[in-house]
Formats: C-alpha cells, sequence, structure tokens
RNA sequence: GCCCGAGUGGCGGAACGGUAGACGCAGGGGACUCAAAAUCCUCCGCCGCAAGGCGUGUCGGUUCGAAUCCGACCUCGGGCACCA
C-alpha cells in the first residue's frame, strides 16, 4: 500500500481534480440520446476575491450538477463574469488603473481561487460580460430589439451631482447626499433608452402561476411588483388654473371613496408643478427641495410627508358647487398611476396624516357595522373584502363590501361620463441608459440630419475605447476626444455617438442562453439552445428575487421575438432556489472616542470570561451573526479555508447544518469539526482497506439495512434541496460504521457505496474512499446507488400513546397489524387502563404507523 | 413607508397536523497516555430528590392532537427600479 497514513487534503485534492481533467468528465456534450440538464448558479461579480457565499452557492450547484452526472444526464455547468459595472470605475478613480485591468486581474485572481474547490465545471465555456465577443451580440440583441419597437427614447429622472456633474446611482445617494461630494443631490430629466417591459406586463404576471418550481416568495415578490390594478381614471376640471390644465386626470383604486375627497395632491414632477415652478417662487422653492431627494422611492417613502397649496381648486365631479383644493405633495410618484391622486383621509393612512398636519377635512364615506368610531388619528382601512355600513356610497346597497362597492362605483361613474374604469400596472418600462464608461455601448449614432441611426451590424461591436481617464468626474465616453464623432451610417455626414452604456441588468438577462453557444457568430446557436434551454435548476440569492429575475423573464421573450431563443425558452428557469446567506460573529472593540474598531475572526481567541485580542489580550465585544462584509471585518477567506482543511471540508461544512434556503453562520468550530469528520471516514476506509476480518452474517445484514436507508435518505436530501439532511444521514451512517461488527468485505462494499454518495459533497474524499474500497475507475464517473426496497421494510413499529394529546407511554407492534387489533392492544396497556380507571374511551383515534390517542 | 421572508436547547438545526430537540457544535464525566495532542466511550431542553410539571418570538383561535393551520402583534433579515 502506497496510501499515506492518514488524511491528506492539500496532496490528494490537486491529484484528483488533475484525473478529473485528463478524463474531461465535465465538458458538456450535446448528446441527443441522453437527457440534458442545465445547471446555473448566478455567475459572481468579480470584486477580487472569492467568499464564502459564493463557496455555499456553487457548492450547491455543484452537488445537483454531480448527482445528475451519477444519475446519467448530460450535464451543462458553467462559469462567467457579471463584469461590467460600478465599482470598477470607483476602482480607477480611488486607485487609479484602467477598469479594464482591474476587472480582468480580478478575474483571474478569482478564477485562481475558485478551481481549488473542485467545483464540476465547464470551464472552456467561460466569459466575462465585458468580452467585446459578448457585449458585441449584446449590441446585435439591441439592434434586434430596436427593429422590433422594443427599445424607444424617453425621458427619466436620475440622481444629478451637482459639483460632481456626474448622475449617481442610488446606492451613491446617502442621506440625499452625493457619497463623495457631500452636496444634495437633484432630481433631474435625461433622454434615456428604454425597454418596453411594461408591455408584457399582463404576460408577465399570467405566466407566473406555471412556474411552479420556484419558490411562492419569489412569484408573490414579482406579482406585487408587477402591481396588476382595477381603478378608475378620472379628471377634475379646475378653476381659474393656467391654460393647459383645465382638467387634472387622477386615477384612484378606490373610487368608492370619491365623496370623501378632500383635497388633490399631484407629484412634484408633475406637468402642472413644473408650470407653477416657473411664476411662484414659493412653489418653486417647495418643488427644489423635493427633489433633493433623489429618485429612491424607498426615500422617497419615509420622508416627512409635506406638501404645499397650490391656491388651484378643483371641482368635484358630482357637485360643482364642491372645490377640492389643489396640493403639490412629496409623496406622490410621477411614475405610478397619473401622477395625481384625490385624498380620501379617512380611509387612507398617509392622505389622514398629510389632512391632519394641514388642516384639511376628514370626511367618512363607510363605517364599522359593529361599534363605529369617529376617525381619529388613525385612518379607518378595512379588507376590500369586509362588509361596511356606506354613509356616502352612491347607489349600492347601504352595506357591502369594498370589492362590491368599487366595481359599483365604477358602473356608475362610467354611465354619468365621469371617468372610466381601467387596469393599470405599478411595472414601468426599464431604463437602460447609463452615463458611464463601463458598460455596454449603446450602438446607435444622433445624425443632426437623419436623427437617430443604427450602427450598421457590419461594424459591431462597438468597441469602448481604452484611452480613458478618471481623474475629472463626469462619463468618460463624453469627453473622449474622438471616440463619439463618427460619420452617419446613412448620410455619411458628421455625427455623434451614443456615449451612455447599457445598465449591468442587460448583461444578466441573457448569459444563461450564451453559455449554451458562447462562441457562436450570433447571440445564440438554434442547435444548441435548443438542446441546452431551458435552465433546469437556477440557483442564487433571493436579493434577486425581482428585477435580474423579471428582467431574464422579460428578455426571453424578446430574443423569442427575435428568432434568438425557441417559443419554449420564453421561461428560461424550469426551477429556482434562493439560497440564504452566510454569516459570521462580529468583534469590536472601542477607540479613544467610544467609536467600534473591527477586528477579523483570526485576530481574537476565546479566553476566560470571554473573547480577547490575541495581540494586546484586550476584551472584545462579540455582536451576534450578520452578513459577511469587509467594512465589519467578518470575513472567512475561502482561500484559507482550502489551504489548512482543504476543499471538502469547506464544501462539507457549507452544506451541513443550516438548510440551504436560510442563513448559515460560519464558525471556525464547526469547520474543524467537518475537518474531522471527514478525517474520521478517510481513517475507516483505510482500516477496512486493510483488514481481512470475516465479520458475521447479522452484523453484515445490519449494515446493509443501515446503508440502504441512507441511500435513500441522502437521495431525497439532495433532490429536495435539503443538503443538511443529506449530511446528517451521512454522519449517521459513519456512526452505524464505526461501530459496526461488520465483515472487512462488506464495510468495504459500504464505503464504496458511501463513496459515491459523498461524491456530489466531498468529490476528492470520495476517490480516495472509493480507491480504498477497491473501486474501479474514477468515482465521478460512476452511477447514482439505488435503495433496495426489501432492505428498507421494517418489521415491527412502535407507536406512542397519548392520553388525550400527552404522551404517556409507547406500544411495539407489527407493522401491519389491523386496526382492530392495534385498538385492543393499546386498551390493554397498562398507562392507558390506569388513566380509564374501569370507564370507557370517549374516542380512540388509531393513526396507522404512527401514532394512538385515547380521550377520556 | 410599501412588498416578501424568518424566529425551536448554550449554538446551527430535525420533525407528511401525530413521540419536539434527529444530526452536528459547545460543555460535563470517563478510557487510552509518563503527560499532552489525536482518538474512543458516555451524559447533555428547563424546573424538580422524585412523581411530575413547563417548554418551538408574544397573545388569542381551530383541532382528539399545533413548531406546523388561522388572526393580531413583536423582533430580525431581503427588495424598493442607477449596488450587483
Amino acid at each position: 500500500m502506497t496510501t499515506p497514513a492518514r488524511y491528506e487534503p492539500r496532496m490528494v485534492e490537486p491529484k484528483w481534480q488533475a484525473a478529473w481533467e485528463a478524463a474531461g468528465l465535465f465538458a458538456a456534450r450535446r448528446d441527443p440520446s441522453r437527457p440534458k440538464y442545465y445547471v446555473l448558479e448566478m455567475f459572481p461579480y468579480p470584486s477580487g476575491r472569492i467568499h464564502m457565499g459564493h463557496v455555499r452557492n456553487y457548492t450547491m450547484g455543484d452537488v445537483i450538477a454531480r448527482h445528475r452526472r451519477a444519475l446519467g444526464y448530460s450535464v451543462l455547468h458553467p462559469m462567467g463574469w457579471d463584469a461590467f459595472g460600478l465599482p470598477a470605475e470607483n476602482a480607477a478613480m480611488e486607485r487609479g488603473g484602467h477598469p479594464k485591468d482591474w476587472t480582468y486581474d480580478n478575474i483571474a485572481d478569482m478564477r485562481a481561487q475558485l478551481k481549488p474547490l473542485g467545483f464540476s465545471i465547464d470551464w472552456s465555456r467561460e466569459f466575462a460580460t465585458c468580452d467585446p465577443e459578448y457585449y458585441g451580440q449584446q449590441q446585435a440583441l439591441f439592434l434586434d430589439f430596436l427593429e422590433k419597437g422594443l427599445v424607444y427614447r424617453k425621458s427619466a429622472v436620475v440622481n444629478w451631482d451637482p459639483v460632481e456633474m456626474t448622475v449617481l446611482a442610488n446606492e451613491q445617494v446617502v442621506d440625499g447626499r452625493g457619497w463623495r461630494s457631500g452636496v444634495p443631490v437633484e432630481r433631474r430629466e435625461l433622454p434615456q433608452w428604454a425597454f418596453r417591459i411594461s408591455d408584457y406586463a399582463e404576460e408577465l404576471l399570467a405566466a407566473l402561476d406555471r412556474l411552479d418550481r420556484w419558490p411562492e416568495k419569489v412569484r408573490t415578490m414579482q406579482a406585487n411588483w408587477i402591481g396588476k390594478s382595477r381603478g378608475l381614471q378620472l379628471g377634475f376640471s379646475t378653476v381659474d388654473a393656467p391654460d393647459g390644465f383645465e382638467r387634472i386626470e387622477v386615477y384612484t383604486t378606490r373610487p368608492d371613496t370619491l365623496r370623501g375627497a378632500s383635497f388633490i395632491a399631484i407629484s412634484p414632477d408633475h406637468p402642472l408643478a413644473r408650470h407653477l415652478e416657473r411664476h411662484d417662487p414659493a412653489v418653486a422653492g417647495f418643488v427644489a427641495e423635493c427633489r433633493r431627494l433623489g429618485t429612491s422611492e424607498a426615500a422617497i417613502e419615509t420622508a416627512e410627508k409635506r406638501g404645499i397649496d397650490t391656491g388651484l381648486r378643483a371641482r368635484h365631479p358630482f357637485d360643482q358647487g364642491w372645490e377640492l383644493p389643489v396640493w403639490i405633495a412629496n409623496f406622490i410618484l410621477m411614475e405610478y398611476g397619473t401622477g395625481a391622486i384625490f385624498g380620501c383621509p379617512a380611509h387612507d393612512q398617509r392622505d389622514l396624516d398629510f389632512a391632519r398636519r394641514y388642516g384639511l377635512p376628514v370626511i367618512p364615506t363607510f363605517e364599522a357595522l359593529e361599534a363605529p368610531e369617529p376617525v381619529g388619528d388613525v385612518a379607518f382601512v378595512p379588507a376590500k373584502s369586509d362588509r361596511v355600513r356606506w354613509l356616502r356610497g352612491f347607489g349600492w346597497p347601504e352595506v357591502a363590501t369594498g370589492d362590491t362597492a368599487i366595481e359599483a362605483a365604477i358602473d356608475f361613474c362610467e354611465s354619468r361620463g365621469v371617468g372610466r374604469g381601467v387596469t393599470k400596472y405599478r411595472l414601468r418600462d426599464w431604463g437602460i441608459s447609463r452615463q458611464r464608461y463601463w458598460g455596454c455601448p449603446i450602438p446607435v449614432v444622433h445624425c443632426p440630419d437623419c436623427g437617430v441611426v443604427p450602427v450598421p451590424r457590419a461594424a459591431l461591436p462597438v468597441l469602448l475605447p481604452d484611452d480613458v481617464a478618471f481623474d475629472v468626474p463626469g462619463n468618460p465616453l463624453e469627453r473622449h476626444p474622438t471616440w463619439k464623432h463618427v460619420a452617419c451610417p446613412r448620410c455619411a455626414g458628421p455625427a455623434r455617438r451614443e456615449t451612455d452604456t447599457m445598465d449591468t441588468f442587460v448583461d444578466s438577462s441573457w448569459y444563461f442562453a450564451r453559455f449554451t453557444s458562447p462562441r457562436a457568430p450570433a447571440p445564440t446557436d438554434a442547435d444548441e439552445v435548443g438542446y441546452w434551454m431551458n435552465v433546469d435548476q437556477y440557483i442564487g440569492g433571493v436579493e434577486h428575487a425581482i428585477l435580474h429575475l423579471l428582467y431574464s423573464r422579460f428578455f426571453a421573450r424578446a430574443m423569442h421575438i427575435c428568432g434568438h431563443l425557441p417559443a419554449t425558452a420564453v421561461e428560461p428557469f424550469d426551477a429556482l432556489f434562493t439560497q440564504g446567506m452566510v454569516t459570521h460573529e462580529i468583534y469590536l472593540t472601542r477607540d479613544a472616542r467610544g467609536l467600534p474598531v473591527y477586528h477579523l475572526p483570526e485576530e481574537v481567541e476565546a479566553a476566560e470570561g470571554g473573547v480577547r485580542l490575541k495581540a494586546t489580550g484586550a476584551a472584545v465585544e462579540v455582536i451576534p451573526s450578520a452578513k459577511m462584509s469587509k467594512s465589519k471585518k467578518n470575513v472567512v477567506d475561502p482561500a484559507d479555508i482550502v489551504a489548512r482543511f482543504g476543499a471538502d471540508t469547506a464544501r462539507w461544512f457549507m452544506l451541513s447544518d443550516s438548510p440551504p434556503e436560510r442563513d448559515v453562520e460560519w464558525t471556525a468550530a464547526g469547520a474543524e469539526a467537518a475537518h474531522r469528520h471527514l478525517a474520521r471516514l478517510w481513517r475507516l476506509a483505510a482500516e477496512a482497506a486493510a483488514a481481512d476480518d470475516p465479520g458475521d452474517a447479522a452484523e453484515d445484514a445490519a449494515l446493509a439495512r443501515a446503508l440502504h436507508r441512507t441511500i435513500r435518505d441522502v437521495t431525497q436530501g439532495i433532490e429536495g434541496f435539503g443538503f443538511n439532511k443529506a449530511v446528517a444521514a451521512l454522519y449517521a451512517f459513519a456512526n452505524v460504521l464505526q461501530r459496526t461488527g461488520a465483515g472487512a468485505g462488506a464495510r468495504r462494499g459500504a464505503i464504496a457505496m458511501l463513496a459515491r454518495l459523498m461524491a456530489p459533497m466531498t468529490p476528492h474524499l470520495a476517490e480516495e474512499l472509493w480507491e480504498m474500497a477497491g473501486g474501479e475507475g474514477l468515482c465521478a464517473a460512476g452511477t447514482w446507488p439505488v435503495a433496495d426496497p426489501v432492505l428498507l421494510a421494517e418489521e415491527t413499529v412502535t407507536l406512542p400513546i397519548q392520553i388525550n394529546g400527552k404522551r404517556r407511554g409507547e406500544i411495539t407492534l407489527a407493522r401491519d397489524l389491523a386496526p382492530e387489533a392495534v385498538e385492543a392492544a393499546v386498551l390493554a396497556d397498562a398507562a392507558v387502563q390506569r388513566a380509564l380507571a374501569g370507564a370507557a374511551p370517549k374516542k380512540l383515534i388509531v393513526v396507522p404507523g404512527r401514532i394512538v390517542n385515547v380521550v377520556v
């Protein structure tokens, strides 16, 4: 025997990785004779270091990929890089250098950290979205979308930093101020390119029902995001308003409260507000202040509700003598509905807060059936399905539900010519223009004579220029001396390139399709997408539940319209799994001013009476686990873990303990325990390999039964995304294996099967076990074990006995005893006899094979 | 503010509406050792000597039976359209 005397992952892991590579096991091959399986984890942003979240994400995908391969599928499991985006430009500004170098260096670093983890990835398909080969095809897609009318120009608001003269991302706006300049941001309108996703709102909503292998919560979030609503759109005629503003169009989902209206409120971005702004300094001041909130909906909605009375009045549609004041309010969004509402303070908390602040009337339109109370500081907002008594209805029964009243109100208004019933969606068109360098150039030219002219396809890709500088603010493409100056493709006259680049969500909206033919001279290859699509299992963080996944669903439809995807692929992800984060405790001490100073986990140690700094012995505060983040220093570098324990330990620990959809806490003790367990298995295998004891038949049979239960449980665990349960079953089997009196041959047979069961999770160790147990060839090329039903059958069953729902004893009976016989046996039980004290039971519930409950 | 989740021993968690705490960590006790490491055995929800009682974020409800279903609330997390 030449095997080393103990488990040495540093030596064996590279060996097996080389063996897999030499055997070409992970190259995805289009093989129509076999079923295919496409497993995809959301591709990483190349920040430069992989983190434990990546390890968890890609380990889960690898378990699925290796399991499916063992089941005989032709598996596609690719990897790439979501490589455009802000951080590269921020790095260039802060540290100098070029976004391109920063990005490709990071990719090289991360690839080097990822490969030692032993993932069964087809690396030949790797690409980065910043490769001209990729973004050039994306530009071709853009031109296709343009031809089909799926892209258009519109005006949209952005965060404008008046000092940096730059558009800021929402992330770069902190408390309404630019993160670098510190000055209040402004909302500013710019012409932008947008995709017509809102045309597909109904389709994207309806199709959610068919995504039955997506988490319910994700479908709910998407449905709410699309936000289909039924309501009334009506015009309020104005009194003495400026020309062109004779009517204010209002959208409401509660037309039943129309007779409780107390004011009209319009958005600060409403055309009327913009008009008044030019003539009224007070309005101008208020509107300017609103624009300092930036564009983030969260910021707008959490800001204090404020408004200004325009002095204009609007007539109530049911009573021309009833005039409502017109206010501009900071919480009305121009993007939703018509950008104007009527306020009914009695039945909307936000309207009520506003009315109380500004002394506006509160007019209830309905009240509770029982114990009605006047509205104080809490609006009366029952569920629409609740029945209420109407005080100011118009034509429906006095007692009715909100739902009934809404439909009746729409009918009534339509019959009187006051507005019309409409269906609206909250979903807005997808603005993709970014005033930044490090993104995919939008392939159009602006010609003073011809207007917007697409770049000819032969001229694609429109390459980003390399000679750019980031030492001055603004878009480097805009400032570049020559790049934007081109001849118009149509008239050959002087024209200007579009200097906006695309939102990086565009890049990630079709990468899954590109993986099927990453070097094709078109966005996709019909044979390849036909074979590989759809993604059978998609895995990623729940933070992408709405935007990325919704955009991808739209993109798949648009690509289908342009002939790049088959009709069967308009829903590109058959199954979705959203995994939890990796968390860690946070360690901190305080500086002289009491501000926190964070410390890396390796800088602290547990000591008497708490945690201390290794260097100084200072006491350390421990904060409960939170998502690993560099700023809090609660990070563990996967490369360190691999160097210390090996990849299999990192993989095993990431799968154990926590269910995959929940957060998992990284602990040093847990990682060490995982490593100890793997070393124990290695030892058991080495012992079995060297032994030749005959054992005995009963022990051999007991081991076989335990093995087959394990096969069943691990298979169920993997197929049901219960990796932690599969791990628990494998721990339990290791305990059996350790204590068994079975013979060496039986033990080797069991270890060979154990190797196959562990191969998806700890593939390197599995090869070791497989080899020591005398297995032929590579374990990674093997087939998945099948549990023998005969060995799973149990002969007896132990039933707990409850008396009045409390457990009071148990009884062991033959497995398939008739219910009457079970009842008789239960009634004869001593504990039951005692509880009954001679009386007959009121009720006897027998759940076969489960439990018995005696009600006395 | 709005939408979506999650809360079970000291800790991570397990449990088709049917024995709450599988499996692991930490901890206690023991074996081996000159000693230590490693390894192995064993105990381990809380209160109680015991009988027994109490326990799944809080408060109610449905049920023979609730961690699980329903309602209200609390806390923590994710998303809110230019972070990815």
